[in-house]
DNA sequence: ATGGGAATGAAAATCATTTTCATTTGTGCT
DNA sequence: AGCACAAATGAAAATGATTTTCATTCCCAT
């Protein structure tokens, strides 16, 4: 296992804190860093290995790293321009628990997203 | 502009309405229907231009092809041996309608998973 | 039949991401 | 310092989905 490279992280908090691996690599190369596109993928995904980011999906398929809380939140993100609200998700925690416990299933986590197009598109 | 080959429609819905290209692909194939990969690809495009399916993605970026209006449903995944059960998401739907409204969000859909350990893992 | 636009698909191009692998760097040990 | 070994790095190749190109085929109105 590899350990994140620092300097990809502060990176992408300067980026604010949200950004494409390609975009990661490309702000670096311009502000005279010297780094390969792989350690940048394998800090990347490291650092969501350990929770410190979280990655979604462009429209195009191409996945976007973005700090994150420490607090369990779900995702309420824009098809269109891209833009996430962090939301609560309580009314999930206890559907995901009961429907776990219906079917004798433990150890039990989720994922949940709504997408949708926000006010400003 | 290209219209839709009815056959890739129809085989979505037999695959349960729900597909990457590549499966729809695949799926015809071993059906036995002569269709290029090309075509499959351009077909979904055009379904999607005219609202029949969606377009989601997969965790790994894999565009996933839905017909629209379908009664959806959630998936509840064992981590070790992939047992998967279909889930009611009654408490989810009303969740997201919430949450989309509450953030000035229209045309909103949304994914959502369980995982854990069933009970004959 | 026939001429032109639409549909088709094989092959090549694109692009993000992953894998391979040889090299460099760091760290602990004597 | 010198050595051994593990971890980190990155260039290049591989992968895999998707798109583009372009020549061919199909269809339909004249």
């Amino acid at each position: 296992m590899s350990r994140s490279n620092p300097r990809v992280l502060s990176t992408l908090e300067r980026a604010g804190g949200f950004a494409s691996a390609q975009e990661v690599y490309r702000l670096m190369q311009r502000e005279g860093e010297s780094i390969g596109l792989t350690t940048v993928y394998r800090s990347l995904q490291s650092l969501v290995n350990d929770k410190i980011v979280d990655v979604l999906r462009r429209d195009d398929g191409e996945a976007i790293y973005r700090l994150c809380g420490d607090a369990h939140h779900h995702h309420l993100v824009c098809k269109s321009c891209g833009e996430t609200v962090e939301i609560e998700g309580g009314a999930i925690e206890k559907w995901a628990k009961v429907m776990a416990e219906e079917h004798g299933f433990r150890d039990v986590g989720h994922t949940a997203e709504i997408f949708g197009i926000c006010s400003k598109c």
